[in-house]
DNA sequence: TTTTTATTGAAAATCGTTTTCAATAAGTAT
DNA sequence: ATACTTATTGAAAACGATTTTCAATAAAAA
């Protein structure tokens, strides 16, 4: 499990392989932290020095397109994107350092059947998010 | 339950009433769907045509700051409002023609138990969201 | 190596939102 | 009613984030 992987996706989709991706993947790729487009500019010029912001949006932007990173939502804004989960997954927050990690195992079944019988809605997907202190927070 | 209470709650906090308030409270107050700053200026401006973009995001600011609206986060985009819910409620939206409903009584006591048990996070709050197709679009 | 064309970063344009500011009108005191 | 104080207003300018344009470059194919 390396950056190789989205690397891949991204020259199997008929994109081309450059050193300015190359620092975008690295540096989203394995972030515990949603980062945001400035936040990853910021980061990955380290890499590349001669990296542009455009860049940076055109390449989450491909990266979005392929599911390989997602955008994340919070109270203080929604520009923010973490590497995606695989499969059915949701997000926990700490609202202290920002840290992101993936739980699921929720069972909203019974809940969405209630709420599809209630209000007659046909209910088709659902967005789940905790937010709290992490272990090194609390 | 009119708009008079929004007016109210604003007056009650030192805020003045003014003809541009009220076009903002009533086009608002009530409202089925989720309303982008653009989409409340052109509906109260109906109302009122005097209105200036820049009061409703500033009416907004006011209404969000005493809790009788809040911000609609969707895939398309996050800047829409509607009439806060009393109490801890989640919303349920239409996928199709955007009508969104309030919903109670979901007990995730023992999911966040179990997450907080299995990731070591205290959890402190969660953001509960379905989506689907409303009795008129389903 | 040559050719093709997707990708690049700089600069300009655009979009949504906020700030500035002088005129106005809401609420209060007279 | 009238005068007074000051919060509120809309227009214009400023701002920050994102997108578009474009000529130069470099990745991949031939
Ligand atoms: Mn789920
Ligand atoms: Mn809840
Ligand atoms: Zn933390
Ligand atoms: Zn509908």
């Amino acid at each position: 499990m390396s950056t190789e992987i989205w690397i891949s996706q991204l020259q199997d989709n008929g994109y081309r392989i450059t050193s300015a991706r190359r620092a975008v993947v690295d540096t989203v790729y394995g972030s515990t932290h949603a980062l945001t487009p400035i936040e990853v500019y910021d980061k990955a010029r380290k890499k590349y020095r001669a990296l542009g912001l455009v860049t940076v949006y055109r390449t989450l932007e491909k990266l979005e397109e392929l599911h390989l990173i997602q955008r994340v939502h919070q109270p203080i804004g929604c520009q923010a994107f973490i590497s995606a989960g695989v499969g059915h997954q949701h997000l926990l927050l700490c609202q202290n350092c920002g840290q992101v990690e993936f739980f699921d195992g929720d069972d909203l079944d019974s809940l969405t059947k209630n709420i599809a019988r209630k209000t007659g809605y046909q209910i088709k997907e659902h967005w789940l998010q905790l937010f709290g202190l992490c272990v090194d927070c609390r």
